[in-house]
DNA sequence: AGAATCCATTGACCTGAATCAATAAATACT
DNA sequence: AGTATTTATTGATTCAGGTCAATGGATTCT
């Protein structure tokens, strides 16, 4: 049993330095191990998201549905903690769906878990701020990209930094990621590949 | 002087229940308050945001400049805090710009207070956490907007919430911040300003 | 393996917002 | 008050991406 908990147990250890095993064990008591099928949806609009989860393994998903068109706001892979915070936070229904790309064990705490954890155990808090303000950064980061940046550039940014992702998800999904619509990024990389040969061509002529 | 910090006071013990006055006056100490002039330029682009800042009164703007053309992320008004809180956070360059809009008084702690707070004053570490938070939800609210509304759904929003900031900002950051250009909203505001005198000559006509 | 479903690509066309430009209105400045 | 500057409106044009539709490849399922 205690090897469901291994990656989540060394995750915390990371992020709260001061994290003993008395305290860990008290925190691990909090904590359920699930499994889900790819296909399956853990979260639907109108319901209040009441848990973090720790990726043991998998691919999850957070996108909106509207008239029928996704927005996906998040892809989240093994090894990093996943929530819809805003939902979560605020104890307010989400907007959003969350799905299961892939086959995935998921290590969960839930709101009371995480609230019995922030009043008796030590630093606990502190860890809940830092989180929070990471979660603060990443969200802003994303925010500031579908700003300032034009599709292709995003394309490129995830390409270039999350090349395994990409590879894992199919490309409707990617688009929806990007803002645009599958045939969107599907002229976006015919572009692409065209400037790409026609640069190998210029070189070839030399 | 105590003057100067009746309503950053009033705010801080508002969110903070445990608050008491010993703790109040260590706080206190860590506190500066500055005066500026309308057309003040505070955070560029390239430097890190070291404070978080209490407006007493005044009106401030924090906007991404990308090839000549402004991009508002937000307007902070007084009675509220701001702070370009990814670069604060990340102790990393900011990529906004941050302005004053109106003549200003506002409450700093800087970085360093802000540890010092974290580190000695009980419960302020929760505190930080909730306004983290609380950061995050809004942040997440203003990047669902942007996806899933239309920039004539957005004006008409921020025209029935926040009327008043409306009218104290120009038009065209308006536009900024609704994502467009100030002759998109322009185009916006005559289409609803059509669609409500035909309204109004169908109900006159009955 | 074969059928069925899902996914990616491509073409034709449409649309909303950007851009460029000119003018008018409003504010600020002396 | 009168000039200068800033801001808002309107028109003409352009363009990126959306929409609709058809086709062909890939996966998945039994």
């Amino acid at each position: 049993m205690g090897d469901k908990y291994e990656k989540v147990k060394t995750f915390y250890f990371s992020l709260w330095p001061s994290l003993n095993e008395e305290n860990w064990a008290n925190f691990e008591q909090k904590l359920i191990v699930k499994q889900y099928k790819k296909g399956d949806c853990i979260l639907k609009p109108g319901e209040v998201c009441n848990t973090v989860s720790f990726i043991n393994y998998g691919l999850v998903r957070s996108y909106y549905l509207v008239d029928g068109r996704e927005i996906t706001t998040n892809f989240f892979v093994e090894d990093s903690c996943f929530s819809n915070y805003q939902s979560f936070l605020s104890r307010t229904p989400s907007l959003m769906y969350t799905d299961i790309l892939e086959d995935s064990e998921l290590v969960d705490i839930d709101y009371n878990g995480l609230q019995y954890a922030y009043d008796n155990i030590p630093d606990s808090e502190r860890v809940g701020r830092l989180v929070a303000e990471q979660l603060y950064i990443i969200l802003s980061n994303r925010n500031a990209s579908l700003l300032l940046e034009t599709p292709e550039q995003r394309y490129l940014k995830i390409l270039q930094e999350k090349p395994d992702l990409v590879r894992r998800v199919p490309q409707y999904m990617v688009a929806s990621y990007l803002g645009i619509t599958p045939e969107a990024l599907s002229r976006i990389r015919a572009r692409i590949s065209k400037r790409v040969s026609e640069v190998s061509a210029e070189l070839f002529s030399r």
